[in-house]
DNA sequence: GTCTATATCTAGATAGAC
DNA sequence: GTCTATCTAGATATAGAC
């Protein structure tokens, strides 16, 4: 039990590899950069880095962190007072777009794998708990400061819902090619009114039964 | 120009390899049919299959094809005759899931290729428009023989978005671990009668602009 | 427990000979 | 059109140094 002030070595090599991994994934994307060429570049084997990392799929879960705390850090300030729901949300959503656009050329073969079921790094999975966790808890803050009158019944879901606009967001910002993913934009810009008008109209009698039985098969199937 | 009846020699190994492949991601799944177990089952070598098939993903292209048939055959009859709205979507549906049931244990790996963007494979891919047409065919015909009143602008793009669900269906199709994919039984029998009343109701007043926005912004996104 | 080096395996993909 | 040989890259195994 040594209180040394830095870290253990072993630690220390484990970020020296994660930092290059992410720094090469930035710089060439996730096929091009190859095993070989993060332990080269990191200086140490390649029998290291796998001893610290089962797989390349384990680094990128990595890369995904730091992008969730790009996302994080971004809104933080904005959700610090409250406001309304749709003014929360947006910066919420744009926050999300921001971290992730220096990615946005190599985001497809990130994706690929996220997608996939089995995969450490897919947002449902269990390895992924932690920032999958944190992510949601920028939605839950959304919906926490919000000053926007709010169904009750709903409320209670509402930030595991928007968590999955997020990721809905995410699938759609990942296969959009226009310049500069200007229809993702508009997609919030334009989206988030809708959501918050719904949200309001939810307490509307019409619609009240309709709703109930979203919220319910919702929760049956998650 | 011969006017052979049976197919020119090359057309025939392709076939052989394309019956052969698919025979394999049936029986094995995806990752553990490899090019050279295809080649060797089929009888040639490696380079040939790489002659017709320029990779992997579009051996499975292939594979979706026949899902895809499988599909259409599943409903034609039911959809022959005209319906309500929902009975028609119910059974669209149903024959989605059935048509896929066999390949659950694989479709996981597939649809992995199948998210990304450039893939070929892709369900939005310039290779798989053939495939997405028939797919939203079924689509058409589920509004086109509705007996259901509906909106006269939203049942333009209807097809479009009910095919949109199906492709939502199956992504969470491919995640539902429950046994039998009963879950995803489940979320249609009880996301369907919501779509059916939603439709209804966006004839109301109150929902007529939320509607007529929303479906604007679709137009400007797809 | 941390790390290197090296050899080896597997599988997608390609080149060039025939 | 077809094959063989080869390349690349992820991943594993092993043996050993500190």
């Amino acid at each position: 039990m040594t209180a040394s002030p830095s870290l253990a070595r072993g630690e220390q090599t484990k970020q020296l590899i994660v930092d290059t991994a992410v720094r090469l994934f930035r710089e060439q994307g996730y096929e091009k950069t190859t095993m070989r060429s993060i332990a080269q570049a990191a200086g140490v084997s390649v029998g290291n880095a796998y001893y610290y990392f089962p797989s390349k799929d384990h680094l990128v879960q990595e890369f995904y962190r730091r992008i969730q705390e790009q996302h994080s850090a971004g809104c933080a300030e904005a959700l610090a007072e409250p406001s309304d729901l749709d003014r929360r949300l947006l910066v919420a959503l744009h926050a999300g777009l921001d971290a992730m656009a220096p990615y946005h050329e190599f985001a497809g073969s990130f994706f690929a794998t996220a997608a996939t079921p089995g995969s450490p790094t897919s947002p449902f999975s269990d390895e992924s708990v932690d920032a999958r966790e944190r992510s949601m808890a920028i939605f839950r803050s959304v919906v926490d400061g919000s000053t926007s009158k709010l169904d009750d019944e709903l409320r209670g879901d509402l930030p595991e819902l928007l968590w999955l606009c997020h990721m809905g967001l995410t699938l759609y910002w990942v296969h959009d090619t226009s310049p500069g993913q200007a229809k993702s934009r508009m997609l919030v810009n334009r989206a988030v009114p809708l959501v918050d008008r719904l949200v309001a109209l939810s307490r509307l009698r019409v619609l009240r039964p309709l709703v109930r039985e979203a919220l319910a098969l919702y929760r049956a199937l998650r």
